[in-house]
RNA sequence: GCCGCCUUAGCUCAGUUGGUUAGAGCGCUAGAUUGUGGAUCUAGAGGUCCCCCGUUCAAGCCGGGGAGGCGGUA
């Protein structure tokens, strides 16, 4: 195990790659999927679980965790592995995404954001050097530069002016982060779905350097052929020898296109969210557990799939519990769609190795187009 | 026995002075969900307005009779 954060490329197979990111906490490999675990727990499961489904690293969230239980606090309990129990790498948001899409009344500035804390309305102020602070103060792995993501669609005025203030905070994070060995700073590439923008985005990104490189504000409302539009470039625009983060994606179609194209990591949380709402995620689609036509069906969700809710109970039992809203209905159904998913990044690393990723694709297409089940 | 109140969607209930195609919440049937508020949103199906007779151009609504339920009372 490694006393410093490294990523080394052992496979091609066109744009995609495979490799391992090496951390003091441990190995990464890729490309990897980041189970969210947002309030220092990823919903209705037990972090051992967590890692039975093949999970090597976990997303972890500045915006929820400053406001509750606090960073400070955190910290003076030993860091968010110990408090969460979570020893394995952890990478943490930088609050941004979370202050767009979740706190009222913010106030942006050159300086940061002013807002108003959604549990309870306590007013905050998150800047670069603040996102900084609390990130090291948690003990994250992989810290993530304080950006602004602008939801789409919005001009390219309003894009390029929100990209460029992300680059200054991205050159601000840089400087707050200062030297840490063992952790590594990632900067996030901004700018909408413009090829210009998302060059001049790099570029700065480049030239501030960082240990690995994010593409951000995709996933926001463009679709998933704008999203791949800017996919076709846009990791080709970041260092080859450095982890290329997509955040914030998505379901598995959306996955495979992007590793595809080059992407090492993600993070989304609809697994888990799924698992809380009913739809599971399979290898021939989304199925939603809570359709009647479940009711009586004593099969399990995948035949072919290990988890303990498709070894041990039928979609009978699914479709009830969740109906039933109990608590083993979000249980289930976030472990399998967590091992669905950690079942797709293998088998997308086992392709890029063997050099087979276009059969691999094909096959995962093919088996969608299927669909579930037929009904009894 | 008598008196009062009640009966409208699967459930709980609105429904104005009689006036287009009778509504809501929940439930049900589906859909959405992408750097997580166990959240939220969208659409759809579903009616012998307890029954019969009457008044009226027109009745869930007014009148008469009946049935069922709840309460009070001798």
């Amino acid at each position: 195990m490694s006393d410093r954060f490294s990523f080394a490329v052992t496979a091609r197979d066109g744009a995609a790659r495979s490799g391992v990111i090496s951390t003091p906490r441990g190995e990464v490999r890729t490309p990897a999927f980041m189970p969210v675990g947002t309030a220092a727990t990823v919903k209705a499961m037990l972090p051992e679980s967590v890692a039975a489904t093949g999970a090597d690293i976990l997303l972890g969230n500045t915006y929820h965790l400053m406001l509750r239980p606090t960073a400070e606090r955190i910290a003076r309990l030993g860091g968010l592995h110990a408090f969460m129990n979570w020893q394995r790498p952890i990478l943490t948001d930088s609050g941004g995404f979370q202050v767009m899409s979740l706190a009222a009344l913010r106030k942006m500035s050159e300086e940061g954001v002013r807002f108003k804390s959604h549990i309870d309305g306590s007013e905050h102020h998150l800047t670069p050097e603040r996102s900084m602070e609390i990130q090291r103060l948690l003990g994250s792995d992989i810290v993530m530069a304080f950006d602004e993501c602008p939801a789409l669609p919005a001009t390219d005025e309003v894009v390029a002016a929100s990209m460029r203030r992300s680059m200054r905070w991205a050159a601000r994070s840089r400087e707050a982060f200062g030297q840490r060995p063992g952790h590594a700073l990632f900067g996030i590439m901004q700018g909408g779905v413009t090829r210009e923008l998302r060059e001049e985005s790099a570029a700065a990104l480049c030239e501030i350097g960082f240990d690995g490189y994010a593409v951000g504000g995709l996933a926001v409302g463009e679709g998933q052929e704008a999203m791949f539009s800017v996919l076709d470039y846009a990791p080709g625009l970041l260092p080859a020898d450095r982890p290329r983060y997509l955040m914030g994606v998505g379901k598995p179609d959306d996955i495979v296109g992007a590793v595809e194209r080059g992407i090492d990591m993600m993070d989304c949380v609809l697994p888990s969210r799924s698992g809380r709402t009913g739809q599971a995620w399979t290898r021939r689609g989304q199925v939603n557990i809570k359709n009647a036509r479940h009711m009586d069906d004593p099969r399990p969700l995948d035949a072919d799939c290990t988890c303990p809710a498709c070894r041990s109970y039928s979609r009978a039992y699914l479709h009830h519990v969740f109906r039933a809203q109990e608590i083993i209905a979000s249980m289930l159904l976030t472990w399998h769609n967590l091992h669905y998913y950690q079942d797709l990044m293998a088998g997308l690393r086992a392709a890029i190795a063997a050099g087979q990723l276009a059969a691999f694709v094909t096959d995962f297409h093919a088996l969608r187009a299927e669909g579930d089940i037929e009904p009894l």
